[in-house]
DNA sequence: CCATTTTGTTAT
DNA sequence: TAACAAAATGGA
């Protein structure tokens, strides 16, 4: 009886599994999750089985050509999680296995073109594309396909360059690219005779007395005393005998050659001491039992997520460290997410500290080898820990017992590009219920939504109120000055708390009005004066998304606003116009506050060297350190910031979201938000929940060490609820208005949303187009199970141009706006399910 | 008119 | 995605 298999094409097109024949050859090697080649129409492409069947569901089959992998490249649950990722996030399911593949498995085939020496001179019958190709060979000779693609961006050249290989002007032949990573094979020897043998062969080595004869010698004796092989690099460092010489004792039958895989192991040259695990606080101790008495119950089939809301510097690394212990020692692997940005040296050391030579590390600096060979050893089971960036959460550990998202509130966990479109926090929960494993969310401010669902649903939320109170050693030096007054410390040794930092709200209208027209205030400046008399730090932050797109009023607060849906209106570049983008109104930009009539109306406009100037002015003392994404793009760039200022070399950071990241800095004692508000105005969902995170954040900043500190937040609007929440480190208070908002509005977690963009060169097909798709939609809505789904828009993105292209968009509401798409043909929009923001 | 180029459809 | 087919374009 013939076997037959499911396979889903690893193509990016929409294509449902199909099934193929297993040929006598491939019998019994083939399971599920086995990557294959497979014919597609008139090429052969990889794919991944789903599943082996008895029967085929069409009458006639192809058969799978060849196996990829001896070993299945993904597991029954993550083929499992792909078909879930497929089915929420509308995107095809070979993208979604992809994902889970490391790079460098799938190798590509191209082609490999040349003009034909022998080819006719004149050019007549040549179309102008083909002139071109022409042209470029002649330039460049020899190229593959990749490179003519480079070349010919958009252009549909592969017509053309057949019409020239059937003429004969240029010829072609297949290329299998090389780009594909291979194991690391090392070249190992060992010794191939007994040790008291090596007298006696000692004749064979070379003349008495002379140099080679010595060093062959002394390379056996190297070998005899190590007793099992050696990586030959190693033999001839050790011994100093050359290759020549290693060769030649192998020609005498004396030693013998192996080849054997090794991995390539970021971690490797990471030298670390193990750490026992420090004392646990009460609320650790309180919140690690209720953990662990959740993940012992036997019952699999409805654990819950475990939302843990500690505040910044409570100790939940701790809890994830001791939680994945116990995973461990029940024979299970476990997966750690973080921020990619919080995969520091650090974030790793205390992973790699506690379970030393068990934590494969992902980041998106390793090389495609290192990367290759941590998917490898993930597989083999060799790792018992990941820890890594959301694409980690597709690690094929094949055992997998605890997942944990830290800082689970980070929009890093949000993929926007390329497709699919997903949340890693999302598919973590899912995982976990597929996999019957424990799944952990950290955060000092839990995302709004999944709050909501959490209490809901009746999942765990264990709280950590209090900060831990670290670096008494590292400040040292800067509280005997005499003029720091110390904090008063709860506690003792490892486990003393630290009370929250004050939080000063600053009225910036007040500024102007007492004609202080500079950027900081006069609490700000002299707070910033005391910090640098002190030699201490601090952290001016700047929050850059929303500044200088809306349009407010500096006598009165008031922002520029949609006379229809009363949104805070965005100032476009491009057309000097305004423009609403729930109902597309557009006006001129106002030369007076439509509120008061002052003419002090503009947009607000500070940039990180804006601040930097700024302060300059003020100390022409202070040494300064821009962290933004201009300063970092440079590879290590963020290392070598934060050392540099870790160190004590500059006074003053100023930066960008990626300040409100948990850095720990404990002799910082002041953080200034510059404009708290901005971003408030961006008429989307989540404005006020991401200022609010944003402010808690680098708030937490501040004051980590017995030196304490302050938090100072400029502002136009002091009465906001967000500034207010964050000024009183108050998440139940922010989350019970930000709810209510939600609720009204009819906003997520009250309904969900899909975001369609589309874009296009010319202005007017990209606007006509939208409108055309916002009438189709309409009609698949009156369709759908969900009538009441609603249309926002079309209208023009928030950033409105990118790239010369125009961008427009349209947002779904409703249940399940996305049942509404499934199945249907959207060309070339891109669909966005449960979009973290609307801009 | 033909040849080339663009657009659409299909894959077991 | 790549191959192929069908439709559109365009130079004589």
């Amino acid at each position: 009886m013939t076997q037959f298999v499911e396979v889903a094409a690893l193509i990016p097109g929409r294509l449902n599994p199909l099934d193929y024949h297993l040929p006598a050859v491939l019998e019994g090697k083939v399971q599920a999750g086995s990557l294959v080649v497979v014919p597609l129409g008139g090429q052969r492409v990889q794919g991944v089985v789903l599943r082996c069947l008895n029967q085929s569901s069409v009458p006639e089959t192809r058969p799978v050509e060849s196996l990829v992998d001896d070993s299945p490249v993904l597991t029954g649950a993550q083929i499992e999680l792909a078909r879930w990722l497929s089915h929420e996030t509308l995107s095809p399911l070979g993208v979604c296995l992809d994902l889970m593949l490391p790079p460098g498995l799938a190798q590509t085939a191209d082609v490999l073109v040349r003009l034909n020496p022998a080819r006719s001179a004149e050019q007549e019958r040549l179309s102008p594309l083909q002139k071109r190709l022409v042209q470029l060979l002649s330039e460049r000779g020899e190229l593959r396909g990749r490179q003519i693609e480079a070349a010919f961006r958009r252009v549909n050249w592969k017509p053309a360059l057949q019409g020239l290989i059937r003429r004969g002007w240029v010829v072609s032949q297949p290329y299998l690219a090389q780009t594909g990573v291979r194991p690391r094979i090392e070249r190992m020897a060992r010794l191939a005779i007994a040790v008291e043998e090596i007298a006696q062969a000692e004749e064979l080595l070379g003349r008495a007395g002379s140099p080679a004869r010595e060093r062959r010698k002394k390379a056996l004796q190297f070998l005899a005393n190590e007793q099992q092989p050696v990586a030959v690099h190693w033999i001839t460092a050790a011994s100093g005998a050359s290759l020549e010489d290693l060769k030649k004792l192998e020609t005498l039958g004396l030693i013998a050659f192996q080849s054997v895989q090794t991995w390539r192991d970021p971690l490797a040259e990471l030298n670390i001491e193990a750490l026992p695990p420090p004392l646990l606080t009460n609320d650790q101790q309180r919140v690690l039992q209720t953990i662990l008495s959740d993940l012992s119950s036997p019952n699999n089939s409805n654990r819950k997520p475990i939302l843990l809301h500690g505040i910044t510097g409570s100790g939940k690394t701790e809890i994830y460290l001791q939680t994945v212990q116990h995973i461990l020692e029940q024979g299970k692997q476990a997966i750690v997410l973080v921020p990619e940005i919080a995969l520091t040296p650090q974030t790793i050391q205390r992973f790699q500290g506690r379970f030393p030579g068990r934590v494969g590390v992902i980041h998106s600096r390793l090389s495609a080898g290192e990367r290759y060979d941590t998917w490898q050893r993930a597989r083999a089971g060799l790792l018992r820990v990941i820890v890594g960036p959301r694409s980690a959460l597709f690690a094929p550990l094949p055992n997998i017992g605890l997942l944990v998202v830290d800082e689970f509130h980070d929009p890093s966990y949000y993929q926007s590009e390329p497709t699919p479109v997903y949340h890693a926090v999302r598919a973590a929960i899912r995982y976990a219920e597929i996999l019957g494993a424990g799944v952990i969310l950290g955060s000092a401010t839990p995302e709004i939504g999944l709050m909501y669902q959490a209490r809901r649903a009746g999942w765990r939320v264990l709280e950590m109120p209090q900060r831990i109170m670290a670096h008494r050693q590292a400040v040292q030096p800067f509280m005997t000055g005499g003029h720091s007054s110390l904090l008063p410390v709860e506690g003792e040794g490892e486990t003393a708390f630290l009370p929250l930092p004050p939080v000063e709200v600053v009225d910036m209208r007040q500024e102007l009005k007492a004609g202080n027209r500079s950027m900081f205030s006069r609490a700000l400046q002299r707070a910033l004066g005391e910090v640098l008399e002190r030699n201490q730090q601090a952290i001016l932050y700047l929050n850059r998304l929303g500044s200088a797109t809306y349009v407010f009023c500096r006598d009165c607060g008031a922002s520029v606003r949609c006379p229809r849906c009363d949104r805070s209106l965005t100032y476009h570049e491009s057309s000097h116009l305004l423009i609403c983008h729930t109902c597309n109104y557009r006006r001129q930009m106002p030369r007076t506050c439509p509120q008061c009539g002052s003419s002090h109306i503009r947009q607000f406009g500070a940039g990180t060297e804006k601040v930097e100037q700024e302060v300059h002015q003020h100390f022409p003392q202070a040494k300064v350190l821009r962290w933004d994404s201009q300063t970092t793009r440079r590879k290590g760039a963020h290392e070598a910031i934060l050392e540099t200022f870790a160190e004590g070399k500059a006074n003053i950071l100023v930066g960008t979201q990626i300040l409100a990241k948990g850095l720990d800095l404990p002799r910082v004692t002041l953080v200034g938000a510059v404009l708290a508000d901005a971003g408030l105005n961006l008429d989307d969902f989540r404005a006020a929940e991401r200022t609010f995170q944003l402010l808690m954040q680098v708030a937490g900043r501040a004051g980590r060490s017995p030196l304490g500190g302050r938090v100072i937040l400029q502002t136009f609007q002091p009465e906001h609820y967000a500034i207010q929440a964050a000024s009183r480190h108050d998440y139940a208070g922010f989350y019970q208005y930000e709810i209510e908002q939600r609720r009204k509005m009819g906003y997520p977690p009250f309904a969900r949303l899909v975001r369609m963009e589309y874009r296009h060169s010319n202005a007017k097909v990209a606007e006509t187009t939208a409108q055309e798709m916002a009438q189709r939609v309409a009609d698949w809505i009156m369709l759908s199970s969900y009538p009441q789904t609603e249309i926002i828009g079309p209208v023009p993105c928030f950033f409105a141009k990118e790239g010369g292209q125009y961008r427009w968009q349209i947002i779904l509401r409703g249940m399940d706006p996305a049942s509404v798409l499934r199945g249907k043909d959207w060309g070339d929009w891109r669909v966005e399910v449960d979009p973290y923001s609307l801009l």
